[in-house]
DNA sequence: TGTAATAGATTATGATCATAATCTAAACGG
DNA sequence: CCGTTTAGATTATGATCATAATCTATTACA
């Protein structure tokens, strides 16, 4: 049964969708190597031929996800309408809803800070790319002086998620998503604001 | 082996105490019963003699969690001393090495997103109280104004610490932590003073 | 004082976990 | 084109999981 190299990599790739999709949904320690294998159309067997541990695959899907999530970013329109798009769809009742497609960090944050330092060192970088790619929107002349800012605001940002998925009152948590796409705004305006003024 | 009640509300305070620290610790998936009753100094056959199944214990530890930790809040200094005092320490670096003794939010919150009604219904009461009582502090007269912007500033909170843990690099993370303990004043500042404008 | 109730220990259950060995058919390097 | 390599399936391993049954010594109650 053996497969074409690129078969091989069609296959890395369906591993690593699976378990971006599943890690988010589930939890890292709420789905096992069978699931993820099963969700990606494969056996169990299959696994170690493509990553060595279920560590290993963490680190790699958590990097995957951030790398993707980066490239949404780069995406946006230009100025503060993409920032202003980004807000509005982070802090939405359809993200809230949608763990499996939604940030990485809203879905996981609390999990990686008890991972492997592979996994933490992924999600070290790949977060600094991600914040760079929302400080150079803000501050394109001096995205590393904005940098420790728009952490603070994105934190911010996935705390609300979790707690509007945390909490049972549908009302609170729409006042909750709410004012903090209000503060997010502020904040993010405020590193722009201060950036210009340097 | 039967034991007087007040020897079993005592085994109870005891497994609902490891709990509270070991889920915070490991994760509600990453510690079992047996690890949770033996860290009680009991077995794993006496824990349900005291909760029907692991999620209800978590939905009694998470409410218990949050319990104490309003209490904390409680007790601190009245005035803006307090709210800073609350502030620095939670922004800490010895917060954030300390998951066990931590908040619960901080550890836990994207996993409770994922926990059964009851857990959920739990930490929505549970953080209701603790937002009430930086609520009251902040707007003596009008808390429920201000428990909103109360939360998002604690989502602010809770997100920059899970981050502080989550990545590898130390000195990002202090700065993180600085940022965000300046961010969180701000926010405060701000709900006490429109509160003290209406 | 004696009898029913029970806290907690021991042990059992069947599921699921991460990881690994074996097998086989297909793709590769020569 | 033939022999080596290997992707993925099947099956095995031993640990750990949540939950439960059984047992026993003790407490509560009559």
């Amino acid at each position: 049964m053996r497969r074409s190299q690129e078969h091989k990599d069609e296959t890395r790739r369906k591993i690593l969708d699976s378990a971006g999709r599943l890690f988010k949904a589930e939890g890292i320690d709420g789905i096992g190597i069978a699931g993820l294998m099963g969700e990606a159309g494969l056996t169990n067997g299959a696994f170690y031929k493509h990553f060595a541990s279920k560590d290993e695959l963490v680190a790699h899907a958590v990097a995957d996800q951030l790398e993707h999530q980066q490239q949404l970013v780069d995406a946006l329109p230009p100025g503060r309408a993409g920032i202003e798009e980004f807000v509005h769809h982070y802090l939405s009742a359809e993200h809230c809803g949608d763990l499996a497609q939604g940030c990485p960090s809203a879905a996981l944050l609390d999990e990686i800070g008890r991972c492997t330092g592979e996994a933490r060192q992924a999600y070290t970088d790949g977060l600094a790319g991600l914040m760079d790619a929302l400080a150079r929107r803000l501050a394109p002349h001096d995205p590393d002086a904005a940098r420790t800012a728009v952490t603070t605001a994105f934190a911010m940002m996935a705390g609300s998620v979790q707690i509007a998925r945390a909490i049972t009152d549908p009302a609170a948590a729409d006042a909750l998503l709410e004012r903090a796409a209000v503060t997010a705004l502020e904040l993010f305006d405020a590193v722009a604001g201060q950036a210009g003024r340097a």
